[in-house]
DNA sequence: GCCTAGGTCCCGTTG
DNA sequence: CAACGGGGCCTAGGC
């Protein structure tokens, strides 16, 4: 397995894995699996009992600790955060890690190792998204008939005192405040959009219109769209960004038809 | 090893493999490292080139993939979104899952293995936690006059048709409304607090001051809260929450003196 | 189940 | 550097 970059470590001697682990921080990602209880005192404060976590620390200096359940780590520390010691406790394998800037510190206390690795992963690849906000408001402003028929935009990003307007535009009756959306609206997204329309209306000395954007909206939304003189235009994200073809929902079932025929 | 449940997995045959990996989603903590791609069809689309990655697979379905920076994964699934299948593809080891409800579906294919692990993590903690806006909301009930002299807690989390009020209460000159923020103030913050206030002079025909706390408040903040005849109250968080004694990592230690002295 | 708001949110972008 | 807003946000709590 040397090719692969990824080394076990020993854990039969612990002053040797403390400075194994002390000299791979910030070169290799470390993946140990151990149990360990935690302490982080910072923003907030929050103690863990002993439990059986999997440990990785990032080149970056991330750190990630993850228990049995959820996408959410345990306890973790932002990139470049500040310093990582590891040291020995009595018996203990200790993890120490102080945050500079705010001096936040996330104390990991390991009483059992079960496994630790050290990987030199090579991973330079970038990746490749479509379909976030700033997409669906380029879709709209090639298809602005979406949002009313004759809407004809002026500018996208138009930055006011209380924020950057998605889309400035002009309907057929005068000009329109496009917030867009590309999950479903929120009561804050309809007060976004009336700070808008507030900043021209006092501000600019003029009267336009809003039009909040987004898949779907909760009845509370609606109303208080509505309440404020607001409009809600229901652009479903399908109808934007078509589905999945069915070719890879086929791979799923060619799969599993492949699987029954092996039994 | 045995004793601690962790189970490393020969790579070796790919199709054991697959058979391993099948039986063992749902059942232990998968750990894979190897070389992968990925592709994400959902509220986005997302394609990842080929690089070394850590992909876990915990026991409620949670898929994590980390990349060799940052805190977060550069793909994931959440926990009970749907079944998860590996599979053999020519010579590469393949994972697909789809959430059910959305049709969201996750692909990553392995054309290296570096290491496959199982784990039978044993963790049944709960996290304790002090500090977040409900303590701070607590505090502020207990400590009434660090808002304003005078003030009288009416009540908290008080609901209105444009969300739950931090605090209801009562000022020497008439009625408040305060929100409480235990991180910086946000321009939405600050509209959230007006939100209330309209509501309370629309719906409840009564004018009552708003109140906004927070550690602190960017200018441009400020300059909407007094345009609207909003108040801030910075409140730092060092004045709330001391930080950390010593006295935590002692309890630490008492606990790993006590384990000691079992043994 | 949907909806709402908090989060040690993380993260990229902009001034 | 702070500040601001998006996110496949995630997650817990309420209804």
């Amino acid at each position: 397995m040397f090719h692969s970059n990824f080394e076990q470590i020993s854990i039969d001697s612990l002053p040797d894995l403390v400075k194994r682990l002390n000299s791979a921080v910030g070169e290799k990602m470390i993946i140990l699996s151990g149990r360990c209880s935690a302490t982080f005192d910072g923003r907030i404060k929050s103690y863990l009992g002993d439990g059986d976590r999997l440990l990785v620390i990032k080149r970056d200096l991330s750190i990630i600790m993850h228990g049995p359940i959820g996408v959410k780590p345990l306890n973790w520390q932002k990139p470049q955060a500040g310093p990582i010691r590891f040291s020995q406790k009595e018996t203990y394998l200790e993890m120490l890690t102080e945050r500079v800037k705010t001096k936040e510190v996330l104390v990991i206390d390991f009483s059992h190792i079960a496994f630790v690795a050290l990987w030199h992963a090579q991973d330079e690849i970038e990746m490749t998204i479509y379909g976030d906000e700033s997409d669906l408001v380029k879709y709209l402003v090639t298809n602005p008939d979406l949002i009313e028929p004759g809407f004809q935009v002026i500018r996208t990003e138009y930055n006011t005192d209380v924020g950057p307007v998605d889309i400035r535009g002009m309907g057929e009756d005068g000009e329109i405040i496009v917030e867009v959306k590309k999950r479903n609206a929120s009561p804050a997204d309809a007060h976004q959009l009336k700070r808008y329309i507030e900043y021209f209306v006092e501000k600019e000395k003029k009267a336009v219109r809003g039009i909040l954007v987004a898949p779907n909206f909760p009845d509370k939304v609606l109303k208080y769209l509505k309440e404020n003189n607001l409009e809600a235009k229901q652009i479903p994200w399908d109808q934007v960004f078509p589905t999945i073809k069915r070719s890879k929902s086929a791979q799923l079932e060619d799969f599993f038809q492949e699987k029954k025929n092996e039994k």
